[in-house]
DNA sequence: CTGATTTCTTAACAATTGTTAAGAGCATTT
DNA sequence: AAATGCTCTTAACAATTGTTAAGAAATCAG
């Protein structure tokens, strides 16, 4: 069906027909901006093809927080449920197909399917210990550390994104990081 | 009553001599370890006066990913939840008299009292909001910006904890955080 | 109060990262 | 294919951080 966590509750796999057109789909080209920084958000992504970013501009530097691939859920989430502005952008790395659940969307299928409140709580769990491991990654390795880990936990991110974004995800700049792959092939 | 987050549900306030029983109060000296790392959590703290911080024991580094001080929840959550290892420790800095609530007690509430889920949800957002913050941090400022900001936005921490672990929490090493803090004053 | 332990500061030097700038390498467009 | 724009690499220098060590300051235990 969607290839999600959606997929996991089986009376709406069911009922599938009756939901369809809850979902769009899109093509953008890289470099597209799905959600800017300070707009309320009003959509979920799922990447079908493709690569996006979540980032965030603070004083003219774009800064990368994760980066998401095909069969992955993107969202400004904590924004998205609370109505807020989000601090965080969202972007197209590469051309993308996009399927979209919009906020109406998605408060019926909330209403109609509540054993998603249990998979939102543990997709915002395993979210959280994501950044968890981010963070400590920051706080115990030095740049050239925390490249490697990437390197070897998620080579998909060095082989299929460009360097500046993950400079900027790593904290380093794009110097920095081309010094440290220099370094490390000889 | 606990002045936490229980205080929120009214039927547990009610009922309160009931429940009582379920939550134990301990006082404990500066640098006890009340959960090792690498031991399934088995209980949730909550501080009623002192401080704790959980922290991550990586290559003989103290890495402090977090502070505590009163009437704040501390648990390693995500390992409590679904009984795994946790990677993180929890240690008190200062003498301190801590509320327990057990697993056992914890599940009891769970089941006597649904609202308790939505409220999880919500503590878990937001330490998930917690640290999506910190992360950005780390990857838009250096040390120096780092530290001016927690002494801004959380000059408690600066005011009540040790260096080394401020030092440790910021990613840098004590002499570079003696140093930085030298620079500022003059 | 005193001695012992721990924490913090300072210094010197090495290593790393940031900054700026120039040029090479790629890719896209026309 | 040529031109344009974007990305990556390299170099030189400045600034910052790590490391090690020694001593000062603060804290703790008896």
């Amino acid at each position: 069906m969607l290839g999600i966590f959606l997929d996991r509750i089986p009376a709406l796999e069911e009922r599938w027909e009756e939901y369809r057109e809850l979902f769009t789909e899109i093509s953008v080209p890289a470099k597209t901006t799905l959600l800017k920084a300070g707009e309320i958000p009003t959509k979920i992504f799922f990447v079908r093809q493709g690569a996006l970013r979540i980032s965030f501009d603070s004083k003219g530097k774009d800064v990368t927080l994760q980066f998401f691939f095909e069969n992955e859920m993107v969202a400004s989430f904590d924004s998205f449920m609370n109505r807020r502005e989000s601090p965080i952008a969202i972007k197209a790395i590469e051309p993308s197909t996009l399927t979209i659940l919009g906020k109406n969307g998605f408060e019926i299928l909330l209403r109609d399917f509540p054993e998603m409140k249990d998979i939102l709580f543990e997709i915002v769990s395993r979210r959280f210990a994501h950044y968890s491991r981010l963070l400590l990654s920051y706080l115990r390795n030095n740049p050239r550390e925390r490249y490697l880990e990437l390197l070897e936990e998620n080579p998909e991110v060095v082989r299929r994104v460009p360097q500046q974004y993950i400079a900027s995800f790593l904290g380093i700049t794009p110097v920095s990081l081309s010094r440290i792959r220099n370094k490390i092939r000889s």
